[in-house]
DNA sequence: GCCGTGACAATGG
DNA sequence: ACCATTGCCACGG
């Protein structure tokens, strides 16, 4: 059939845009994700600050889980429009994210794709013992 | 089409 | 553990 003549892989715009905003509509409840990792598992590693590019220019009014993403050491990340720092740390609260001292223990809260939640003891062993790559593939990847 | 910007990340001091 | 520097790459002017 031969409908391969023009493919819709045409790169929209915001194709990369859109890619990422399906990932971070992927984060479950009470769980946070990685600017980083949301774009690994987008398929465009390396592409971490694409993602706040992207939500950017989201946020508000959408349904999208924004507040779950946050940045490699467990921090809302500060932006332009200030206060909003606030607002995200309230609704990761609200769904039962801990924040010690502004920060996220991405070990306990940080999403893990394809992986169903374990037992909880299994979980807190973890802790003690050396963390596993949280990140899809980090790997070389800088940014 | 080049240049600066940015809700990031990793490294070194 | 904190601060400064460097790398990366799409987007907007």
């Amino acid at each position: 059939m031969t409908r391969v003549t023009k493919k819709p892989v045409v790169t929209s715009p915001s194709a990369i845009r859109a890619r990422i905003l399906a990932v971070v509509r992927r984060i479950p409840h009470g769980k946070v994700a990685t600017y980083g990792q949301i774009a690994a598992l987008a398929g465009f590693a390396r592409h971490a600050r694409q993602v706040g590019y992207a939500l950017r220019d989201v946020s508000q009014g959408s349904d999208l889980p924004w507040h779950r993403v946050v940045n490699a050491r467990g921090e809302v990340s500060t932006r332009a429009a200030v206060g909003w720092e606030d607002v995200q740390r309230d609704l990761l609260e609200q769904e039962g994210v801990e924040l010690v001292r502004e920060r996220v223990d991405l070990a306990r809260f940080g999403w893990k794709p394809g992986v169903a939640a374990r037992r909880t003891s299994e979980a807190a062993a973890t802790r003690g013992k050396r963390r596993v790559a949280l990140h899809a593939a980090p790997r070389r990847s800088r940014g």
